[in-house]
RNA sequence: GCGCCCUUCGUCUAGCGGUCUAGGACAUCGCCCUUUCACGGCGGAAACACGGGUUCGAUUCCCGUAGGGCGCGCCA
């Protein structure tokens, strides 16, 4: 039997994080068994539901690298089919009309939280005369649940779930508007799609039970159930915007490789033994659902930063060149950015690159880290660059220069060799010398080592960034 | 209120009755490396929620308690 798996998120907003680590999980469970996950977008609430939305959940789905098979199922589209099968139950005897009205629910859900019962609804129109209906109302169709006995779902992550027939109540099926509940609709979906794998939030644990009915009175075959806990926010509680509960394109704009995205999500609630780090074809051959927990996991943007920079460090240049290059049109500052990647600038990111990449926890640190290349001369440095920047310093500076002018070939090496000797020369330590050089270079206090810096500069540029900070206290004398 | 689920270092987790003086990872602290920041290396501190059982023996099984979560719509 081949695996099917589907990933069904109502498009009422963006694919959040906890969406996201649920397609992931389809995905690896359908990938890893030569299976497919399939994609429904569960738009029946026509109010909430926006196109935007939906361009957002799929380009989230793609921008993670989890592809689902086929063309999308649009929910909304199946209602006719849905009505079908409503009116087949009422016609087998497994539903029945009800025409109980807004104000008689009410009272029987008060009644019930009053005596301690969490049956709802009382069951009064189950076995009443249909002729009895009252005139002009538009009956809802329920489920005829079963009475006794126990209704149980064998999950593949939360074992086996039991319930009392006694506890659920007859569920609507199909609304007095004739559209079909979301309860109905899922049923009539999943099967009609051929999913053999239901993996989605343990908010549906409930659901389970209630839609495990409707198979029955159906006499569908019951998916194989998986529901894995939610993700929380950092102090236990329900994972909130200032958390992490934010659309995946806002992971993008931080600077997260999809790669570490996915690692990031993958051991959130599940693991492997001791691995931490998995390739995608790894995760795709280890994972498995009995291995997922059952404890709601709480989200850790420290973690997902390491993870992060693991996967920036161990990526090729070229390819996080390429992932800037992707980046730029999310942020705020990327066309302005964009405009002075020439190829030369190019050329020296591409240089740089194994040096910035070991410094940097996000793409955005990374483009940071590339200010030097970037910024126009002359370079503004920043406060703890600029008390570097002391008048003996800028001495020092001012004959180190001398030297440089000298150096040919310029290379890492060659300026390397230079500066050591100038130091020595003057019984300095060449932090004292590599430090104002720094400063004067990149504008900054920190940065790849100071000889890469110089070497990727080239010899013009450094010179000329050396003179644009030491003639510049000639120019603009402290005011004392 | 009712139903269901959960509870190992701060966090993610390993552990599936004796291997636990409880392992790994992130974070944290210290040392080393070092021109800065990182990276890397070494080391430290840090947990079985509580109370009863079951058992020769419980982190592992059962029952309570406490705490947390989810659900309880003619929403999805």
């Amino acid at each position: 039997m081949t695996v099917v798996t589907r990933f069904a998120p109502s498009p009422t907003g963006f694919l959040h994080i906890g969406g996201a680590r649920t397609a992931l999980f389809n995905w690896l469970y359908a990938r890893g068994r030569a299976g497919k996950m399939l994609l429904r977008i569960e738009d029946t609430d026509r109010d909430r539901s926006t196109q935007a939305a939906i361009d957002a959940i799929l380009d989230g789905l793609s921008w993670l690298g989890i592809e689902w098979d086929g063309e999308p199922i649009f929910q909304f589209a199946r209602s006719a089919r849905h009505r079908k099968v409503a009116e087949q139950m009422l016609a087998s005897g497994h539903a029945y009309r009800c025409y109980a009205s807004p104000e008689e629910l009410a009272q029987m859900r008060e009644a019930a939280r009053r005596e301690g019962r969490s049956k709802l609804y009382d069951g009064r129109w189950r076995d009443r005369d249909p002729g009895e209906a009252p005139p002009g109302v538009k009956p809802v169709i329920r489920l005829k649940a079963p009475l006794t006995g126990e209704t149980v779902i064998d999950d593949q992550v939360q074992g086996r779930v039991v319930w009392q027939n006694e506890n659920l109540d007859d569920l609507v099926l199909l609304r007095s508007d004739g559209t079909p509940t979301y309860m109905l609709a899922v049923v009539v979906d999943d099967h009609d799609m051929g999913v053999t794998h239901i993996i989605r939030g343990d908010d549906h644990l409930t659901n389970a039970a209630r839609q495990k009915q409707i198979y029955d009175a159906l006499g569908w075959p019951v998916p194989v159930m998986a529901h894995i806990p939610l993700i929380h926010g950092p102090d236990g509680s329900k994972l909130s915007k200032r958390h992490g509960a934010l659309g995946v394109d806002a992971y993008r704009a931080m600077g997260y490789v999809p790669a570490a995205l996915r690692n990031y999500l993958v051991r959130l609630g599940w693991s492997h033994g001791d691995q931490e780090i998995f390739s995608t074809d790894e995760m795709v051959s280890a994972f498995d659902l009995p291995q997922v927990g059952r404890a709601p996991a709480r989200f850790d943007f420290a973690k997902l930063e390491n993870l992060n920079g693991h996967y920036i460090r161990h990526s090729m240049d070229a390819d996080l060149l390429e992932a800037i290059d992707r980046l730029l049109p999310h942020l705020a500052n990327g066309p302005a950015l964009a405009a002075k990647l020439n190829p030369h600038v190019r050329g020296q990111l591409l240089t740089a690159m194994p040096s910035l990449k070991e410094r940097a926890k996000t793409l955005v640190d990374l483009i940071d880290s590339a200010h030097f290349l970037l910024a126009d001369r002359p370079l503004v440095p920043d406060e703890k660059a600029k008390a570097l920047l002391t008048e003996p310093a800028k001495g020092l500076l001012r004959d180190v220069a001398q030297q440089l002018a000298g150096i040919e070939p310029w290379t890492s090496e060659t300026t390397e060799h230079a500066v050591r000797t100038f130091a020595d020369g003057r019984g300095a330590k060449l932090g004292a010398v590599a430090q104002p050089l720094r400063a004067a270079l990149t504008g900054r206090t920190t940065s790849p080592g100071i000889f890469e810096v110089l070497a990727v500069l080239g010899k013009a540029e450094c010179l000329g960034r050396i003179a644009d900070q030491v003639s510049l206290a000639e120019t603009a004398p402290p005011i004392d």
